[in-house]
DNA sequence: CGATTTTGACCTGCGC
DNA sequence: GCGCAGGTCAAAATCG
């Protein structure tokens, strides 16, 4: 395809930038205002550098530069401001009052009628989102009418799970379908004399339901085509289902520590060196849960060794706390971008390429899909923005672990409008093609404060991703008010404790899940407490 | 002493 | 069929 890059290369031009970067809050100060402090690393650094000017604060020139700028009250600032230089009576000092008087009464002005806005953008979102669950039922009900289960899993149609899930699904069809399918049936089992648990991991996963398999994940038949053309289907299905459980989601970060902190546990299982970068590749598999298919591989870029490059494979099969959701819900909706953008068309579920198109219309580098490597990647570039992203753990330099920006508990929220944006994208990319692609406005991803949440408000974000220029501005004031209702509060977000908000780095993040690698000096090392032994 | 990491060997898939 | 490279295993080493 013709958006095809390595996972490990820089992403060229044909990539995802999602203009939520930061650079809007430099512009917006409305959004700054509605920010709390602590409540988002992002914008700290430049909510210090906006916000000082602007509360309280006696008149400074910097108050009245500030002021003057943004809202043109200034006339008489500026000409009691040379009252005030020219004496110190009481008399300057009350028009130095009320000059701040003024300063004040302008700022709520200027607050009010942003609120207005705001409020008159809601509105235009609600309806939007009205609009969209509207035909979100009408096309339900048409597929349902259309499609009467077409593939294995049936009935997961709209049902929003994890990318591995329909993986899941997938692997069960498979199951049944080629086993006899594979020449070497047992091929997975091949290594077998090693493998026997794997087969007690074969159990639990058909018992379940719900787990990938390790060997059906990672040994997965390949996409040639199969020799068993007993129903054209069925071969869909499998080409489809092989990609889905191929699928992986790479995280490129700028990072010195060895490992990103993703809030999950993880074990070692080797390391290896890879051809063309002399850096290594180390292996880690997901150890909160037995029987985890999750894996990810990290290695360094080999142009530039301060990016990690982590790969993740497969999807949880355990509950995950808030800071491993994150993650863990940011790379499968990638996933998810990177299948709506290459699954068979003849899978109803996600029959379109808009997501990719729509990203790469609006591309700079963000988040790359790849078709060229052997199975298909979503490339999630974060070192686009070093300075913000590493705030966590960068500047730490000893030894703590990096920590992706979102991955903070109020960061979640950012997450969660991340993530769930590129998930509804690709969940509605179908819906919005025929209909909404130009929903101007903006969006409201602040509807979600969880993800439980009416998942269709985000749609519009997504819409505004590609059609509002001022999607920035929009989605930071949306962020700012996700933030003081619901993520606000760090508490509730669990591990709310004290750490959390400004940063970072895991001085002490081992509240519940995190990667333990409080200290530096494991490098790879991972809490864990229930690894189940091969 | 148990858990985790290291590391060499093994297995598999793929291209030639 | 052979060789290469990626991925995984498991014994040994290391750590807390």
């Amino acid at each position: 395809m013709d958006t095809t890059t390595t996972t490990t290369s820089p992403p060229p031009s044909t990539t995802i930038q999602f203009p939520l970067t930061l650079n809007c809050a430099h512009d917006r100060r409305d959004v700054e205002d509605k920010l709390t402090i602590n409540e988002m690393d992002f914008f700290a650094e430049n909510k210090k550098h906006d916000q000082q000017p602007e509360p309280k604060s006696p008149v400074t020139e910097l108050d009245f530069n500030i002021n003057t700028g943004l809202h043109l009250q200034t006339g008489n600032t500026s000409s009691d401001q040379s009252v005030v230089d020219d004496g110190i009576s009481s008399n300057s000092e009350d028009k130095r009052a009320k000059n701040e008087l003024h300063v004040v009464q302008a700022e709520l002005e200027r607050m009010n009628i942003e609120n207005q806005q705001l409020r008159e953008l809601l509105n235009q979102v609600t309806v939007k989102y009205n609009t969209l669950q509207t035909h979100l039922v009408t096309m339900m009900q048409h597929n349902e009418d259309h499609k009467p289960t077409n593939d294995g899993g049936g009935g997961e149609l709209i049902v929003p799970r994890p990318f591995m899930d329909l993986g899941l699904a997938a692997a069960e069809t498979d199951e049944n379908s080629h086993s006899s399918s594979e020449g070497r049936g047992h091929d997975e089992h091949s290594r077998s004399p090693r493998l026997v648990s794997n087969n007690i991991i074969d159990q639990e996963s058909s018992e379940h339901g719900s787990l990938v398999t390790r060997d059906a994940s990672n040994k997965v038949p390949r996409l040639t085509p199969s020799k068993n053309n007993t129903n054209t289907n069925t071969n869909i299905d499998q080409a489809t289902e092989a990609t889905i459980r191929k699928a992986r989601v790479s995280v490129r970060a700028r990072s010195e520590a060895p490992m990103i902190a993703d809030g999950c546990q993880w074990r070692k299982y080797g390391q290896k060196m890879a051809k063309g970068n002399p850096c290594p590749r180390a292996y880690y598999r997901c150890t909160m849960a037995t029987g985890c298919p999750v894996r990810k591989q990290v290695q360094r870029c080999a142009e530039d060794r301060t990016i990690l490059i982590t790969t993740y494979e497969g999807n949880h099969n355990h509950p995950l706390p808030p800071a491993a959701m994150a993650m863990a819900s940011t790379t499968s909706s990638a996933a998810r971008m990177l299948l709506s953008g290459s699954m068979p068309s003849s899978d109803g579920l996600m029959n379109s390429n808009f997501l990719a198109r729509t990203f790469l219309s609006c591309s700079s580098s963000m988040a790359t899909i790849s078709a060229s490597a052997p199975f298909p990647t979503v490339s999630l570039d974060l070192t686009q923005t070093p300075s913000q992203f590493q705030r966590g753990g960068g500047g730490s330099g000893g030894g703590g672990q990096f920590q992706l920006p979102f991955l903070n508990n109020q960061n979640q929220n950012l997450h969660q409008i991340f993530g769930q944006a590129l998930y509804n994208q690709s969940k509605f990319s179908g819906l919005q093609m025929s209909q909404d692609v130009e929903a101007g406005g903006s969006s409201q991803p602040l509807a979600m404060p969880h993800h439980g949440a009416s998942p269709t408000a985000l749609a519009d974000t997504v819409t505004a991703l590609t059609t509002d220029p001022n999607f920035s501005a929009a989605l930071a004031a949306a962020i700012s008010s996700v933030f003081s209702s619901g993520g606000g509060n760090g508490s509730g977000g669990n591990n709310g404790n004290g750490n959390g908000n400004v940063t970072t780095t895991n001085s002490n993040n081992n509240g519940s899940a995190t990667t333990s690698n409080n200290n530096s000096h494991a490098n790879n090392k991972v809490n864990n407490s229930s690894f189940q032994r091969n």
